[in-house]
DNA sequence: GTGAAAGCGCTAACAA
DNA sequence: TTGTTAGCGCTTTCAC
């Protein structure tokens, strides 16, 4: 917004002799206007090069037509789909989104959130940061008002709408799965068990244990922040593991690959010793010898509902009262888990 | 900004007896308020639980305190990475950031610039789309003198800043040390040559096979849209042409990875039979067998670099003239262009 | 050190 | 069908 000669509507105003108020509604065809006088205010408008300020007409009308976006980390396949999915509505119903980085960190998020509030954005998609403890950050929002949906890491919070799928079993499945290939000791790997889709995917894997009569053994249950990097590490602690594992559930796709990675430069024939199930269904794991089974989490679709579902607040107020929304995912059986089989 | 009762600074100029402008200046402690009152107005701002309106600020100061960013597509892992980037710093800086994508489509790009010139965004970060035939829609922007930086798709556009690797010596390098190997026949594998990136890419190639005297021929060289999905249908397209090719240099990883696992499929070996050589050094080059040689394109580092020299102009007027910066890239040796060794 | 008042560009009652 | 007027919430000259 460059202080060099904006045209504003009191220009056009002064230009055809009329008045603004009559121009801002032959701007927007209101249907009070003449055509005449409309096809006149368009045409000038043209010539003179005006351009809408939708800013100052939002102060105005007391909303912004943005959304705010707050997720943990920009750089992921999955993350990145989901933004590409939510970008995808939004700009088709005419809001812009402003998109901020949380870093993983509670502290970060609660920035987020209130730079987001200031710049009065109209709702809010968030996505939980690792270690989030509570969600106090969020009353200032809650009460002023402006809807909240949550997707993917989710938590419990009075009013706002989550996006998800059944982590719980989703997790039961995987396992239920390695399971049936024979695994007797099947490692977890997880992430912060404070996020849902973690400590979900955990309870799943807990009961398919469970119910199978295999009893669960803590030591095979490992903690990290998911990463490719820790994927690594993981993977030389697990062979030091005795009984060692002949099977593993990860809570994520980019760590089961480097995992098996991993392994089989240690010489460790995947699926047969140890059986591998991912989770997201990224790109990677259909390169990854053996291909990785996985769970797929429809990432675009998870954008374009969170998305929809704050747009259809935003415009129908209080209307629906859908709590929580859950999305089909389904369990991709490839190598990495078919054991006696190549 | 929904209507519920805002805390505005007439509210805590009424509750404290003095005037807005105190206030308003207090409360960005403005040298010329007594430490007293600053506090007097700090703390009721706190009871009262007023938030400073950034948006109302803005439109007073003419400006807005937002980027607004266009890319092509949002979902890859390198646009994602670059993005986080730009997050990183503009939120460093207090700026806000309003994402769109082209959806690799001109005309989407014409509607993405104007829907953010709309908005009155303060500068632009854009990388062009696949199809984008000319700049004039730039113009509204320029005429403003709204800046833009462009990054790793740019054109040439007066007084924009341009922020790339050299591209046409990354090209000639990878297809030289193809030619090391031993390879004869190099197939190219591009994107719309009207792109940057990819003409001088395919430039690199060219020029590295005229330098070596061996001849180009038109049938090596497929244009496609680069996408993984492609990348496997060029694969069998390759598999036919006769001779066929030892070598492949294709301008990103998502199709060199597709055409290593499609052609290994069919029985190709990778590198002894066919080299591949692929761009951008995703993380999913380091998990494809035999893993993928690559260039080295720093994705963050664009991202930052975009975002600091949009916010140094931002800030410093028409301060450094600087219109291209070059950063540094680097071929990545790995498997799958190492004839005769494994 | 503080206040009064104007205005950023737009829109929506209300009036005509 | 059009015009008048009063703000949205904030900042900033200019005056005291």
């Amino acid at each position: 917004m460059k202080s060099n000669k904006e045209v504003t509507i009191y220009d056009l105003a002064k230009a055809l002799n009329i008045s603004p108020s009559t121009v801002s509604r032959g701007l927007k065809n209101h249907p009070h206007i003449k055509k005449e006088t409309k096809k006149k205010i368009l045409t000038t408008a043209r010539e003179m090069g005006y351009q809408h300020n939708q800013f100052a007409s939002n102060l105005r009308q007391k909303h912004t037509n943005t959304i705010g976006v707050v997720v943990p980390k920009l750089n992921s396949y999955f993350m990145a789909t989901v933004i590409a999915g939510i970008e995808k509505i939004t700009s088709q119903n005419g809001y812009g989104l402003i998109i901020s980085q949380s870093q993983e960190s509670w502290k970060k998020e609660i920035s987020c959130i209130s730079t987001l509030f200031n710049s009065r954005v109209d709702g809010l998609l968030v996505s939980l940061s690792f270690d989030t403890k509570n969600m106090d950050h969020f009353n200032i929002i809650l009460n002023k008002d402006i809807p909240i949906v949550f997707f993917d890491r989710v938590a419990d919070c009075y009013g706002c709408m989550n996006i998800i799928i059944d982590n719980y079993k989703a997790g039961y499945e995987a396992t239920s799965h390695l399971i049936e290939q024979g695994c007797k000791r099947i490692a977890h790997l997880g992430g912060n068990l404070l996020r849902n889709v973690y400590s979900e995917r955990f309870r799943g894997y807990r009961q398919a244990l469970d119910d199978n009569k295999i009893e669960f053994d803590q030591k095979l249950v490992v903690i990290s922040d998911m990463s490719a990097q820790s994927g690594k590490e993981i993977a030389k602690k697990i062979l030091k593991i005795v009984p060692r594992p002949d099977g593993i559930f990860a809570s994520n796709d980019a760590s089961a690959v480097a995992i098996i990675v991993e392994l089989e430069k240690a010489g460790v024939k995947i699926p047969d010793e140890i059986a591998v199930v991912g989770f997201n269904n990224e790109p990677i794991s259909q390169v990854v010898q053996p291909n990785l089974s996985t769970v797929n989490y429809p990432a675009m679709e998870i954008g374009e509902i969170a998305a929809t579902s704050l747009i259809n607040k935003l415009k129908n107020s209080q209307s629906d009262n859908l709590s929580t929304i859950v999305l089909k995912h389904n369990l991709i059986i490839r190598n990495s888990s078919m054991k006696g089989k190549k």
